[in-house]
DNA sequence: TGATGTTTGGTGACTTCGTCACCGACGCAC
DNA sequence: GTGCGTCGGTGACGAAGTCACCAAACATCA
Protein backbone atom coordinates (compact mmCIF):
# COMPACT_ATOMS: atom_id res chain seq x y z
CA UNK A 1 0.00 0.00 0.00
CA UNK A 2 1.24 3.35 -1.50
CA UNK A 3 0.83 6.73 0.12
CA UNK A 4 -1.51 7.06 -2.70
CA UNK A 5 -4.47 5.48 -1.26
CA UNK A 6 -5.01 7.66 1.14
CA UNK A 7 -6.14 10.36 -1.21
CA UNK A 8 -9.95 8.74 -2.15
CA UNK A 9 -9.63 11.46 -5.51
CA UNK A 10 -6.48 9.42 -5.98
CA UNK A 11 -6.66 5.91 -5.49
CA UNK A 12 -9.00 5.18 -8.85
CA UNK A 13 -5.63 6.36 -10.93
CA UNK A 14 -4.93 3.68 -13.55
CA UNK A 15 -1.71 1.91 -13.18
CA UNK A 16 0.53 3.85 -15.89
CA UNK A 17 -0.10 7.18 -13.85
CA UNK A 18 0.20 5.71 -10.62
CA UNK A 19 3.42 4.49 -10.92
CA UNK A 20 4.32 7.69 -12.90
CA UNK A 21 3.19 9.45 -10.07
CA UNK A 22 5.33 7.77 -7.51
CA UNK A 23 7.84 7.58 -8.97
CA UNK A 24 8.19 11.28 -9.53
CA UNK A 25 7.42 12.37 -6.37
CA UNK A 26 8.92 12.32 -2.97
CA UNK A 27 8.33 13.04 -0.05
CA UNK A 28 9.07 15.83 2.59
CA UNK A 29 9.16 16.72 6.35
CA UNK A 30 8.76 19.48 7.28
CA UNK A 31 9.08 20.74 11.12
CA UNK A 32 5.93 22.77 13.06
CA UNK A 33 5.57 26.35 12.45
CA UNK A 34 7.08 26.01 8.70
CA UNK A 35 6.20 28.89 6.31
CA UNK A 36 5.87 26.68 3.43
CA UNK A 37 4.68 29.69 1.41
CA UNK A 38 4.56 33.46 1.83
CA UNK A 39 5.38 36.60 -0.21
CA UNK A 40 7.45 36.32 -2.23
CA UNK A 41 7.88 32.41 -1.63
CA UNK A 42 6.18 30.74 -4.38
CA UNK A 43 6.44 26.84 -3.92
CA UNK A 44 7.68 24.59 -6.98
CA UNK A 45 5.74 21.60 -6.05
CA UNK A 46 2.32 21.02 -5.47
CA UNK A 47 1.77 19.58 -1.85
CA UNK A 48 -0.35 16.49 -0.52
CA UNK A 49 -0.53 16.54 2.97
CA UNK A 50 0.34 13.05 4.35
CA UNK A 51 -0.26 14.06 8.22
CA UNK A 52 -0.06 17.20 10.34
CA UNK A 53 -2.10 20.26 9.12
CA UNK A 54 -1.37 23.71 6.85
CA UNK A 55 -2.44 26.79 8.33
CA UNK A 56 -3.37 29.55 5.45
CA UNK A 57 -3.66 33.02 6.72
CA UNK A 58 -3.48 36.57 5.52
CA UNK A 59 -2.04 39.64 7.03
CA UNK A 60 -3.13 43.14 6.23
CA UNK A 61 -1.13 46.55 6.31
CA UNK A 62 -2.09 47.31 9.75
CA UNK A 63 -0.77 43.80 11.30
CA UNK A 64 -4.19 41.88 11.56
CA UNK A 65 -4.30 38.91 10.76
CA UNK A 66 -7.25 36.51 9.83
CA UNK A 67 -6.96 32.41 8.69
CA UNK A 68 -8.44 31.73 5.65
CA UNK A 69 -8.49 27.93 5.71
CA UNK A 70 -6.49 24.66 6.70
CA UNK A 71 -5.15 22.12 4.34
CA UNK A 72 -5.57 18.76 6.61
CA UNK A 73 -4.24 15.19 5.95
CA UNK A 74 -5.62 13.80 2.74
CA UNK A 75 -5.96 17.49 0.90
CA UNK A 76 -3.74 19.65 -1.30
CA UNK A 77 -2.32 23.11 -1.45
CA UNK A 78 -3.62 23.41 -4.64
CA UNK A 79 -4.79 26.94 -4.46
CA UNK A 80 -1.44 28.28 -3.24
CA UNK A 81 0.59 26.33 -6.04
CA UNK A 82 -0.87 25.77 -9.20
CA UNK A 83 -2.35 29.17 -8.90
CA UNK A 84 -0.75 31.75 -7.31
CA UNK A 85 1.96 31.48 -9.36
CA UNK A 86 0.83 33.83 -11.92
CA UNK A 87 -0.01 35.95 -9.22
CA UNK A 88 2.87 35.65 -6.87
CA UNK A 89 2.95 39.22 -5.31
CA UNK A 90 0.20 38.02 -3.09
CA UNK A 91 0.40 38.54 0.79
CA UNK A 92 -1.30 34.87 1.91
CA UNK A 93 1.44 32.54 3.72
CA UNK A 94 0.78 28.78 4.43
CA UNK A 95 2.06 27.57 7.63
CA UNK A 96 2.73 24.30 8.69
CA UNK A 97 1.14 23.91 12.37
CA UNK A 98 2.52 20.78 13.64
CA UNK A 99 5.31 19.13 11.68
CA UNK A 100 3.83 17.82 8.67
CA UNK A 101 5.04 14.75 5.98
CA UNK A 102 4.09 15.75 2.56
CA UNK A 103 4.67 14.57 -1.01
CA UNK A 104 6.09 17.22 -3.63
CA UNK A 105 4.79 16.88 -7.04
CA UNK A 106 7.00 19.34 -9.11
CA UNK A 107 5.21 21.35 -11.77
CA UNK A 108 5.90 19.57 -14.81
CA UNK A 109 4.86 16.09 -13.27
CA UNK A 110 1.85 18.25 -12.14
CA UNK A 111 1.26 19.14 -15.46
CA UNK A 112 2.11 15.84 -17.29
CA UNK A 113 -0.56 14.55 -14.86
CA UNK A 114 -3.01 16.85 -15.68
CA UNK A 115 -2.97 16.27 -19.53
CA UNK A 116 -2.64 12.39 -19.43
CA UNK A 117 -5.74 11.38 -16.23
CA UNK A 118 -8.85 12.58 -16.20
CA UNK A 119 -8.99 11.02 -12.60
CA UNK A 120 -6.08 13.52 -11.70
CA UNK A 121 -8.11 15.95 -13.46
CA UNK A 122 -10.92 15.31 -11.85
CA UNK A 123 -8.80 15.29 -8.40
CA UNK A 124 -7.48 18.94 -9.01
CA UNK A 125 -10.43 20.50 -10.03
CA UNK A 126 -12.86 18.76 -6.87
CA UNK A 127 -9.51 20.21 -4.48
CA UNK A 128 -10.20 23.48 -6.11
CA UNK A 129 -13.58 23.53 -5.45
CA UNK A 130 -13.40 22.72 -2.64
CA UNK A 131 -10.81 25.39 -1.36
CA UNK A 132 -13.08 28.13 -3.28
CA UNK A 133 -16.43 26.78 -1.52
CA UNK A 134 -13.93 27.57 1.70
CA UNK A 135 -13.31 30.70 0.61
CA UNK A 136 -16.99 31.99 0.12
CA UNK A 137 -17.81 30.86 3.62
CA UNK A 138 -15.28 32.86 4.92
CA UNK A 139 -16.63 35.62 3.04
CA UNK A 140 -20.04 35.39 4.21
CA UNK A 141 -18.74 34.81 7.74
CA UNK A 142 -16.56 37.83 7.95
CA UNK A 143 -19.42 39.85 6.27
CA UNK A 144 -22.53 38.91 7.86
CA UNK A 145 -22.17 36.68 10.89
CA UNK A 146 -22.18 37.98 14.54
CA UNK A 147 -19.32 37.50 16.52
CA UNK A 148 -20.64 35.58 19.33
CA UNK A 149 -22.01 32.85 16.59
CA UNK A 150 -18.67 32.76 15.38
CA UNK A 151 -16.42 32.33 18.44
CA UNK A 152 -18.75 29.47 19.37
CA UNK A 153 -18.95 27.84 16.27
CA UNK A 154 -14.91 28.02 16.05
CA UNK A 155 -14.45 26.81 20.03
CA UNK A 156 -16.48 23.67 18.96
CA UNK A 157 -14.37 23.28 15.50
CA UNK A 158 -11.57 23.42 17.91
CA UNK A 159 -12.16 21.54 20.49
CA UNK A 160 -12.85 18.60 18.63
CA UNK A 161 -13.50 15.20 20.86
CA UNK A 162 -11.63 17.36 23.53
CA UNK A 163 -13.72 19.41 26.10
CA UNK A 164 -10.75 21.87 26.34
CA UNK A 165 -8.98 24.44 24.00
CA UNK A 166 -5.49 25.09 24.13
CA UNK A 167 -4.97 28.83 22.82
CA UNK A 168 -4.61 32.36 23.54
CA UNK A 169 -7.18 34.91 23.06
CA UNK A 170 -4.58 36.13 20.54
CA UNK A 171 -4.83 32.89 18.50
CA UNK A 172 -8.66 32.57 18.34
CA UNK A 173 -8.60 36.59 17.08
CA UNK A 174 -6.57 35.67 13.98
CA UNK A 175 -8.64 32.66 13.54
CA UNK A 176 -11.91 34.72 13.51
CA UNK A 177 -10.10 37.99 11.91
CA UNK A 178 -10.88 40.03 15.06
CA UNK A 179 -8.96 42.07 17.59
CA UNK A 180 -8.06 40.46 20.81
CA UNK A 181 -9.58 42.18 23.44
CA UNK A 182 -13.35 41.42 21.36
CA UNK A 183 -12.17 37.69 21.91
CA UNK A 184 -11.51 38.22 25.58
CA UNK A 185 -14.69 40.27 26.03
CA UNK A 186 -16.91 37.96 24.47
CA UNK A 187 -15.31 34.22 26.64
CA UNK A 188 -16.03 36.61 29.50
CA UNK A 189 -19.33 36.58 28.38
CA UNK A 190 -19.55 32.79 27.94
CA UNK A 191 -17.85 31.89 31.15
CA UNK A 192 -19.78 34.51 32.72
CA UNK A 193 -22.95 32.25 31.55
CA UNK A 194 -21.09 29.44 32.25
CA UNK A 195 -20.38 27.44 29.47
CA UNK A 196 -16.73 27.82 29.84
CA UNK A 197 -13.84 27.83 32.41
CA UNK A 198 -10.76 29.85 31.36
CA UNK A 199 -7.32 29.59 32.36
CA UNK A 200 -3.99 30.94 31.02
CA UNK A 201 -3.56 29.62 27.09
CA UNK A 202 -6.88 26.98 27.63
CA UNK A 203 -10.60 27.00 27.29
CA UNK A 204 -12.58 24.30 28.61
CA UNK A 205 -16.11 23.70 27.19
CA UNK A 206 -18.42 22.69 30.76
CA UNK A 207 -21.56 23.15 29.05
CA UNK A 208 -21.38 22.57 25.71
CA UNK A 209 -24.92 22.08 24.44
CA UNK A 210 -25.71 26.00 24.85
CA UNK A 211 -22.48 26.58 22.78
CA UNK A 212 -23.51 24.39 19.91
CA UNK A 213 -26.64 25.78 19.37
CA UNK A 214 -25.53 29.95 19.62
CA UNK A 215 -23.43 28.36 16.80
CA UNK A 216 -26.25 27.07 14.51
CA UNK A 217 -27.81 29.70 15.22
CA UNK B 1 -10.53 37.17 -36.95
CA UNK B 2 -12.35 34.90 -34.81
CA UNK B 3 -13.11 35.27 -30.93
CA UNK B 4 -10.49 33.67 -30.05
CA UNK B 5 -7.94 36.64 -30.82
CA UNK B 6 -10.05 38.41 -27.54
CA UNK B 7 -8.53 36.23 -25.51
CA UNK B 8 -5.17 36.82 -24.77
CA UNK B 9 -4.31 33.73 -23.17
CA UNK B 10 -5.73 31.77 -25.98
CA UNK B 11 -4.28 33.30 -29.29
CA UNK B 12 -1.57 31.41 -29.23
CA UNK B 13 -3.09 27.99 -29.45
CA UNK B 14 -1.94 25.39 -32.03
CA UNK B 15 -3.79 25.21 -34.76
CA UNK B 16 -5.56 21.84 -33.86
CA UNK B 17 -7.02 22.94 -31.12
CA UNK B 18 -7.93 26.22 -32.21
CA UNK B 19 -10.37 24.51 -34.91
CA UNK B 20 -11.62 21.85 -32.73
CA UNK B 21 -12.25 25.10 -30.12
CA UNK B 22 -13.86 26.68 -32.59
CA UNK B 23 -16.29 23.81 -33.95
CA UNK B 24 -17.40 22.92 -30.82
CA UNK B 25 -17.97 25.73 -28.94
CA UNK B 26 -20.99 28.08 -29.47
CA UNK B 27 -22.01 31.72 -28.98
CA UNK B 28 -24.96 32.47 -26.70
CA UNK B 29 -26.33 36.00 -26.16
CA UNK B 30 -28.29 36.33 -22.51
CA UNK B 31 -30.31 39.76 -21.93
CA UNK B 32 -29.16 41.73 -19.36
CA UNK B 33 -30.12 40.51 -15.71
CA UNK B 34 -30.53 37.13 -16.57
CA UNK B 35 -29.19 34.41 -13.89
CA UNK B 36 -26.42 32.85 -15.50
CA UNK B 37 -25.96 30.90 -12.20
CA UNK B 38 -26.77 30.33 -8.98
CA UNK B 39 -28.43 28.04 -5.75
CA UNK B 40 -29.33 24.78 -7.93
CA UNK B 41 -28.37 26.31 -11.24
CA UNK B 42 -25.28 25.11 -11.67
CA UNK B 43 -24.31 25.84 -15.46
CA UNK B 44 -23.28 23.06 -18.20
CA UNK B 45 -20.40 25.44 -20.39
CA UNK B 46 -17.62 26.91 -19.46
CA UNK B 47 -18.38 30.62 -20.71
CA UNK B 48 -15.63 32.91 -22.06
CA UNK B 49 -17.23 36.62 -22.36
CA UNK B 50 -17.07 38.50 -25.39
CA UNK B 51 -18.72 41.55 -23.95
CA UNK B 52 -20.75 42.62 -21.08
CA UNK B 53 -20.19 41.89 -17.85
CA UNK B 54 -21.93 39.31 -15.33
CA UNK B 55 -21.58 39.93 -11.72
CA UNK B 56 -21.22 37.31 -9.28
CA UNK B 57 -22.31 37.62 -5.91
CA UNK B 58 -24.01 35.77 -2.45
CA UNK B 59 -26.56 36.25 -0.37
CA UNK B 60 -26.51 35.68 2.95
CA UNK B 61 -29.63 34.15 5.62
CA UNK B 62 -30.21 37.31 6.67
CA UNK B 63 -31.05 38.56 3.11
CA UNK B 64 -27.71 41.14 2.99
CA UNK B 65 -25.77 40.69 -0.25
CA UNK B 66 -21.92 41.34 -1.05
CA UNK B 67 -20.09 41.63 -4.93
CA UNK B 68 -17.56 38.89 -4.74
CA UNK B 69 -16.18 40.33 -8.35
CA UNK B 70 -17.27 40.49 -12.26
CA UNK B 71 -16.50 38.95 -14.67
CA UNK B 72 -15.22 41.35 -17.71
CA UNK B 73 -15.06 40.93 -21.82
CA UNK B 74 -12.59 38.84 -22.29
CA UNK B 75 -12.32 36.94 -19.57
CA UNK B 76 -14.12 33.57 -18.49
CA UNK B 77 -16.07 32.16 -15.60
CA UNK B 78 -13.86 29.77 -14.61
CA UNK B 79 -14.53 29.60 -10.92
CA UNK B 80 -18.62 28.73 -10.97
CA UNK B 81 -18.13 26.29 -14.08
CA UNK B 82 -15.53 24.21 -13.37
CA UNK B 83 -15.55 24.49 -10.21
CA UNK B 84 -18.95 24.64 -8.40
CA UNK B 85 -20.21 21.59 -9.78
CA UNK B 86 -18.48 19.36 -7.32
CA UNK B 87 -19.60 21.26 -4.33
CA UNK B 88 -22.78 22.65 -5.95
CA UNK B 89 -25.14 23.52 -2.81
CA UNK B 90 -23.31 27.06 -2.83
CA UNK B 91 -25.14 30.23 -2.48
CA UNK B 92 -23.00 32.25 -4.79
CA UNK B 93 -24.82 33.63 -8.31
CA UNK B 94 -23.70 35.48 -11.24
CA UNK B 95 -26.15 38.20 -13.08
CA UNK B 96 -25.37 39.35 -16.23
CA UNK B 97 -25.16 43.03 -15.87
CA UNK B 98 -25.68 43.95 -19.19
CA UNK B 99 -27.25 42.13 -22.24
CA UNK B 100 -23.86 39.93 -22.57
CA UNK B 101 -22.55 37.86 -25.37
CA UNK B 102 -20.30 34.84 -24.50
CA UNK B 103 -18.76 31.72 -26.12
CA UNK B 104 -19.95 28.05 -24.09
CA UNK B 105 -17.95 25.74 -24.14
CA UNK B 106 -19.40 22.35 -22.98
CA UNK B 107 -17.48 20.15 -20.38
CA UNK B 108 -16.57 17.92 -22.27
CA UNK B 109 -14.76 20.18 -24.61
CA UNK B 110 -13.68 22.25 -22.06
CA UNK B 111 -11.80 18.13 -20.34
CA UNK B 112 -10.59 17.48 -23.95
CA UNK B 113 -8.76 21.08 -23.89
CA UNK B 114 -7.09 21.27 -21.17
CA UNK B 115 -5.80 17.50 -21.67
CA UNK B 116 -4.68 18.22 -24.71
CA UNK B 117 -3.06 21.90 -24.89
CA UNK B 118 -0.39 23.07 -22.27
CA UNK B 119 -1.64 26.71 -23.99
CA UNK B 120 -5.48 25.96 -22.39
CA UNK B 121 -3.97 24.82 -19.19
CA UNK B 122 -2.38 27.53 -18.76
CA UNK B 123 -5.06 29.55 -19.73
CA UNK B 124 -7.00 28.12 -16.92
CA UNK B 125 -5.25 28.29 -14.23
CA UNK B 126 -4.38 31.62 -14.61
CA UNK B 127 -7.80 32.46 -14.45
CA UNK B 128 -8.47 30.69 -11.83
CA UNK B 129 -5.23 32.47 -10.18
CA UNK B 130 -6.71 35.89 -10.73
CA UNK B 131 -10.44 35.33 -9.71
CA UNK B 132 -8.82 33.94 -6.16
CA UNK B 133 -6.58 36.91 -5.41
CA UNK B 134 -9.82 38.67 -6.18
CA UNK B 135 -11.72 36.88 -3.48
CA UNK B 136 -8.49 37.40 -1.52
CA UNK B 137 -8.38 41.02 -1.85
CA UNK B 138 -12.66 41.41 -0.97
CA UNK B 139 -11.60 39.28 2.13
CA UNK B 140 -8.84 41.54 3.29
CA UNK B 141 -10.92 44.45 2.20
CA UNK B 142 -14.41 43.59 4.21
CA UNK B 143 -11.79 42.34 7.35
CA UNK B 144 -9.44 44.60 7.89
CA UNK B 145 -10.03 48.01 5.85
CA UNK B 146 -12.52 50.74 6.88
CA UNK B 147 -15.67 51.77 5.10
CA UNK B 148 -14.71 55.08 4.08
CA UNK B 149 -11.90 54.01 2.30
CA UNK B 150 -13.68 51.23 0.69
CA UNK B 151 -16.14 53.23 -0.30
CA UNK B 152 -13.82 55.93 -2.17
CA UNK B 153 -11.97 53.47 -3.91
CA UNK B 154 -15.78 51.85 -5.12
CA UNK B 155 -16.73 55.29 -6.14
CA UNK B 156 -14.02 55.99 -8.21
CA UNK B 157 -14.06 52.56 -9.71
CA UNK B 158 -17.79 52.87 -10.81
CA UNK B 159 -16.99 56.08 -12.21
CA UNK B 160 -14.39 55.57 -14.37
CA UNK B 161 -13.68 58.19 -16.82
CA UNK B 162 -16.76 59.84 -16.24
CA UNK B 163 -17.55 62.13 -13.23
CA UNK B 164 -20.95 60.33 -12.14
CA UNK B 165 -21.91 57.12 -10.76
CA UNK B 166 -25.31 55.78 -11.30
CA UNK B 167 -26.08 53.37 -8.34
CA UNK B 168 -28.85 53.60 -5.64
CA UNK B 169 -27.66 53.95 -1.85
CA UNK B 170 -28.47 50.34 -1.37
CA UNK B 171 -26.62 49.29 -4.91
CA UNK B 172 -23.48 50.47 -3.04
CA UNK B 173 -24.28 48.93 0.29
CA UNK B 174 -24.82 45.64 -1.83
CA UNK B 175 -21.52 45.91 -3.87
CA UNK B 176 -19.50 46.79 -0.48
CA UNK B 177 -21.52 43.97 1.65
CA UNK B 178 -23.47 46.70 3.98
CA UNK B 179 -26.37 48.01 5.20
CA UNK B 180 -28.06 51.16 3.03
CA UNK B 181 -28.17 53.65 5.82
CA UNK B 182 -24.34 53.19 6.71
CA UNK B 183 -23.47 54.21 2.37
CA UNK B 184 -26.05 56.89 3.18
CA UNK B 185 -24.22 58.32 6.28
CA UNK B 186 -21.10 58.05 4.44
CA UNK B 187 -21.96 59.60 1.22
CA UNK B 188 -23.51 62.32 3.28
CA UNK B 189 -20.09 63.16 4.77
CA UNK B 190 -18.33 62.98 1.64
CA UNK B 191 -20.64 65.44 0.41
CA UNK B 192 -20.53 67.72 3.43
CA UNK B 193 -16.84 67.98 2.63
CA UNK B 194 -17.66 69.09 -1.06
CA UNK B 195 -16.13 65.77 -2.70
CA UNK B 196 -19.80 64.83 -4.14
CA UNK B 197 -22.86 65.94 -5.23
CA UNK B 198 -25.85 63.74 -4.58
CA UNK B 199 -29.61 63.11 -6.86
CA UNK B 200 -31.63 60.23 -6.96
CA UNK B 201 -29.80 57.57 -8.21
CA UNK B 202 -26.58 59.30 -9.64
CA UNK B 203 -23.51 60.66 -7.39
CA UNK B 204 -21.29 63.59 -9.21
CA UNK B 205 -17.86 63.08 -8.15
CA UNK B 206 -17.07 66.97 -8.39
CA UNK B 207 -13.85 66.63 -6.61
CA UNK B 208 -11.96 63.76 -7.09
CA UNK B 209 -8.52 64.21 -5.96
CA UNK B 210 -9.35 63.81 -2.26
CA UNK B 211 -11.56 60.67 -3.18
CA UNK B 212 -8.67 59.36 -4.93
CA UNK B 213 -6.57 60.19 -1.72
CA UNK B 214 -8.52 58.45 0.69
CA UNK B 215 -9.10 55.62 -1.39
CA UNK B 216 -5.37 54.75 -1.46
CA UNK B 217 -4.42 55.60 1.89
C1' DT C 1 -54.32 66.01 -13.41
C1' DG C 2 -54.79 64.23 -9.17
C1' DA C 3 -54.70 59.92 -6.35
C1' DT C 4 -52.00 56.19 -5.21
C1' DG C 5 -48.23 53.09 -4.52
C1' DT C 6 -43.32 52.23 -4.91
C1' DT C 7 -38.64 53.44 -4.69
C1' DT C 8 -35.22 55.99 -2.71
C1' DG C 9 -33.03 58.34 0.81
C1' DG C 10 -32.87 60.56 5.75
C1' DT C 11 -32.94 60.20 10.85
C1' DG C 12 -32.34 58.89 15.78
C1' DA C 13 -31.59 55.51 19.22
C1' DC C 14 -29.29 51.65 20.26
C1' DT C 15 -26.04 47.56 19.95
C1' DT C 16 -21.97 45.50 18.44
C1' DC C 17 -17.38 45.70 17.08
C1' DG C 18 -12.70 47.71 16.60
C1' DT C 19 -9.08 50.80 18.60
C1' DC C 20 -6.10 52.79 21.92
C1' DA C 21 -3.76 53.20 26.06
C1' DC C 22 -2.64 51.14 29.97
C1' DC C 23 -2.35 47.86 33.75
C1' DG C 24 -1.73 43.59 36.35
C1' DA C 25 -0.89 38.71 36.69
C1' DC C 26 1.60 34.80 35.40
C1' DG C 27 5.63 32.08 33.88
C1' DC C 28 10.32 31.62 32.69
C1' DA C 29 15.34 32.50 32.82
C1' DC C 30 19.16 34.14 35.04
C1' DG D 1 14.65 36.26 44.41
C1' DT D 2 14.79 40.07 40.07
C1' DG D 3 13.69 41.04 35.61
C1' DC D 4 11.28 40.38 31.31
C1' DG D 5 8.08 38.72 27.99
C1' DT D 6 3.54 36.77 27.32
C1' DC D 7 -1.18 36.81 28.34
C1' DG D 8 -5.34 38.67 29.66
C1' DG D 9 -8.47 42.61 31.74
C1' DT D 10 -10.36 47.30 31.52
C1' DG D 11 -12.45 51.81 30.25
C1' DA D 12 -13.25 55.21 26.95
C1' DC D 13 -14.14 56.15 22.56
C1' DG D 14 -15.13 55.86 17.52
C1' DA D 15 -16.86 53.22 13.60
C1' DA D 16 -20.22 50.25 11.81
C1' DG D 17 -24.60 47.55 11.80
C1' DT D 18 -29.67 47.33 13.23
C1' DC D 19 -34.31 48.79 13.78
C1' DA D 20 -38.22 51.49 13.24
C1' DC D 21 -40.02 55.02 11.05
C1' DC D 22 -40.61 59.07 7.97
C1' DA D 23 -40.46 62.10 3.82
C1' DA D 24 -39.47 63.23 -0.71
C1' DA D 25 -39.19 61.79 -5.57
C1' DC D 26 -40.94 59.18 -9.14
C1' DA D 27 -44.23 56.08 -11.70
C1' DT D 28 -48.73 54.70 -12.95
C1' DC D 29 -53.20 55.00 -14.13
C1' DA D 30 -57.83 56.33 -13.98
Amino acid sequence: MSWIDQFPGLSRLPEGIRTYLLEESKTVTVPANTVIFGPGKSPENLLLLLDGTVRVQQTSDGGREIVLYRVHAGESCVLTTACLLAYEDYSAEGIAETETHAVAIPRTVFDKLVSDSIEFRQFVFTAYSKRITDLFMVIEEIAFQKLDIRLAHKLIELAGDEDKVSATHQKLAIELGTAREVISRQLQEFQRRGWIEQSRGTIRLVNRAPLQQLAES
